[in-house]
DNA sequence: AGCACGCCGACT
DNA sequence: GTCGGCGTGCTC
């Protein structure tokens, strides 16, 4: 039996490939390999070496190539992944490929870490005194006086600087060369004051560097949570160790990268989806070679080679952003504990909203509770009010109250955001003469309304149809918009207060890059304004004039048959409330609904998001639901329906008949019908994670076997939190 | 997943 | 007579 070596592929197969070791030179695990594979060639990582084939001496091809002397991939990381992709019964190959921004997939030579750098010589100096070279030239040279400049910061500054650092590099005025490492400029903000809360969890944290521990930092919004993950970064960066900060989204990056630069006095390093890949390789590497500390980024940063580990941070932990929702289905946040685990590093996880899970593995005794309670930023918390809209006259879905109060903020020169989670003119397009409504064809749900645009646009799979002018079953001419989008929102808001600009925030009006912040940007501090906008307004910038939120429809959280739906809201109405009062002034916080003995409502704004928490934790382990239960969803979906019920049935008949197990379906999805497809669905449940695993990791290898597999799209979810 | 092989319909 | 449809099988 010839001693091979044990090869992870990116491809969707539960299997990891044997190849024979090159003739020369040793190979070891977490280097990448070139290898013959199919047809063709692939780029795949070492998991094993000096194994005993698991395939006929016949099949074995030798490697081709190895690309890394060195790992690329530590022992940690590996360990991890390979946890990992069992965890979530990934194909090892695609956790393996998640890990590696896409260039180091790629057969080439690993990019330089270093940013070019151009700067002046002592020619160009003179040159730059003489007061020689015009235009372009001039502009360049007048530029790099100040110091040298890589690519990224001319490309800000010069836009067309390329062609003149052409001609100046061949006259010798100016050099291209590698940015020096010394070269950080330190901290140019002095560090405030910490609080006594967040001294303490500063210490808490600070006192595990060196061991896993994990905690759960709880504070409400304004209560100071960067600072003290910042405080921590530099206790990290004394120590001359590695720092992990994911966080949900970008959207907020570009603020906190400078706030992270100007406070730390360090490069640091971003990994998020809008980066170019040449970014993301030398960014990953900078810090898997140990010359970057901080690295601030999204889902996959989770992933980043941390050779000096010194601590892991997952900023609002709660937020579903966490979770990859195709392919290798991991949770980042869950992949942050193994990594503390392995690393034997500390992982924060901090919220103002803490997830069920999280809040479940404090009362567990696993995860060490952290809080803020004190708002140094705010005098006062916000104060809720229920606005009761049963048997009101509203305007466009606003009721009397709210557009009163409204009109209070702004005549006081105050800021208002009205959140509304629709986007668009209205929901639904109804005929008054009929009841008959617009449908998406390919989803049979309503399709929204889009007034700007003169469409009707299915939210769930882009359809887009014509506005029809009359009912095309009964021929009225009365189709009526219902509902409130924030598109409709905005034009009522602008025509009842014609005086005070009304800026709406949301997927269309921030399409463009930066868009975002540049609407903000806009908005005078200390002027009166309505915002009107989507979730992406419960994060992000402070707006210290913003004194009123005003929550419009938010009933559909209540009323949905999703376990989840509640927690949701929850989350959001603290978040979305948070945005009031972040300075000086007090906030005020409207929720206007048709439900307002609802009891999540009423215990969420009576004793707050902690309350209402542990209500929902108390029922979830009522009903054995997670995180007291333990799910596994199998997702099907075909063209025939047909096909997905046989192929559902036979899974389920595959499925080893456990008193441990307890499974619904096969059923229809929440969402039967999606851009066409036919989708269904097979929930696995247990009370132990344990044998819910050894039930379905042996299940999960035998589903591709079955005939009617291969008429379905399917995939398998291990801890699902979309049932849709 | 990606790719090739393979056997049945409407066209230069 | 071919181009091409997607069913089936395979990847160490």
């Amino acid at each position: 039996m010839p001693s091979v070596l044990r090869v992870a592929l990116p491809v969707p197969l539960p299997t990891l490939f044997d190849y024979l070791p090159p003739t020369t030179g040793e190979v070891k695990a977490g280097s990448r390999v070139l290898v013959p594979f199919g047809r063709g060639k692939a780029v795949g990582v070492v998991v094993e070496t000096d194994v005993p084939a698991n395939v006929g001496n016949a099949r074995l091809k030798r490697v081709l190539r190895v690309l890394d002397d060195a790992p690329l991939l530590d022992e940690a990381l590996m360990h991890t992944l390979a946890w990992a992709a069992d965890y979530w019964l990934g194909a090892p190959g695609e956790a393996y490929a998640n890990a590696l921004p896409l260039l180091l997939r790629e057969d080439k030579p690993l990019p330089e870490t270093r940013e070019p750098v151009w700067w002046l010589t002592i020619a160009g100096q003179s040159a730059l005194d003489a007061g020689s070279r015009r235009g372009g030239s001039r502009a360049l040279l007048e530029a790099l006086s100040e110091g040298p400049m890589s690519a990224a910061e001319l490309d800000t500054s010069l836009p067309d600087w390329r062609a003149a650092a052409r001609r100046l590099t061949e006259a010798g005025l100016i050099e291209r060369g590698e940015q020096s490492l010394s070269s950080t400029p330190g901290p140019t903000v002095v560090p405030p004051v910490l609080q006594a809360e967040q001294e303490a969890a500063v210490d808490a944290v600070a006192q595990a560097f060196g061991r896993f521990q994990p905690f759960l930092l709880d504070g409400i919004t304004g209560s100071g949570k960067t600072e003290v993950y910042l405080s921590l970064i530099e206790r990290a960066l004394a120590q001359d160790k590695q720092v992990l900060l994911l966080v949900p989204e970008i959207g907020l990056a570009p603020q906190t990268v400078r706030r992270l630069r100007e406070r730390l006095g360090v490069p640091v390093e971003v990994l998020h989806s809008n980066l170019a890949e040449g970014e993301r390789a030398r960014a990953w590497l900078r810090m898997r070679n140990g010359e970057a500390k901080v690295m601030l980024g999204t889902r996959s940063a989770v992933f980043t080679p941390l050779p000096h580990a010194g601590l892991i941070i997952v900023d609002e932990e709660h937020d579903s952003a966490y979770k990859q929702q195709e392919g290798f289905r991991y949770h980042a946040r869950d992949i942050a504990m193994l990594r503390g685990r392995a690393l034997h590093v500390p992982v924060l996880l901090g919220s103002a909203t803490p997830s069920l899970e999280s809040l479940a593995n404090v009362e567990a005794g696993r995860y060490q509770p952290l809080h803020l309670r004190s708002r140094p930023s705010a005098a006062h918390p916000p104060q809720v009010q229920i606005v009761d809209m049963r048997a009101q006259r509203l305007e466009h879905g606003l009721s009397p109250a709210m557009l009163h109060t409204i009109g209070e903020t702004v005549a006081r020169g105050e800021q208002v955001l009205v959140f509304r989670n629709r986007r668009g003119y209205a929901p639904v397009l109804l005929c008054h003469g009929c009841g008959w409504h617009a449908d998406c064809p390919r989803c049979e749900h309503p399709l929204t309304l889009h007034a700007a645009w003169r469409k009707l646009v299915c939210h769930h799979c882009d359809h887009q149809s014509a506005v029809p002018t009359s009912c095309p079953v009964c021929g009225s001419n009365e189709l009526k918009p219902q509902g409130q989008g924030t598109e409709r929102l905005e034009e009522a808001l602008t025509a009842h207060f014609p005086n005070t600009p009304v800026l709406r925030i949301d997927r269309e009006t921030t399409r463009r890059r930066d868009a975002f912040e540049q609407l903000l940007g806009n908005l005078q501090a200390d002027a009166p304004a309505i915002l009107v906008g989507t979730q992406m307004l419960a994060k992000g910038h402070d707006l210290p004039n913003l004194t009123l939120v005003a929550l419009v429809g938010v009933d559909e959280g209540l009323l949905s048959v999703d376990f989840r739906a509640s927690e949701r809201l929850a989350q959001l109405v603290v978040q979305v409330a948070g945005r009031a009062g972040r300075a000086r002034k007090p906030g005020r916080v409207l929720l206007q609904t048709h439900h307002p003995d609802h009891p999540l409502l009423h215990s969420l704004l009576a004793r707050g998001y902690g309350a209402a928490a542990k209500e929902l934790l108390a029922e979830r382990r009522q009903t054995g639901l997670p995180p007291y239960g333990h799910q596994i969803l199998l997702r099907a979906e075909a063209h025939q329906r047909a096909a997905v019920d046989a192929f559902l049935s036979e899974a389920l008949h595959a499925l080893p008949d456990l008193a441990t197990l307890q499974v619904a379906g096969p059923m229809p999805a929440p969402m039967p019908l999606r851009a066409g497809r036919q989708r269904g669905q097979l929930l696995i449940e247990s009370t132990t994670r344990r044998q819910l695993h050894a039930a379905v990791r042996p299940w999960s290898l035998q589903l591709p076997q079955l005939p009617s597999a291969r008429k379905v799209r399917w995939s398998l979810d291990v801890d699902p939190i979309d049932l849709y």
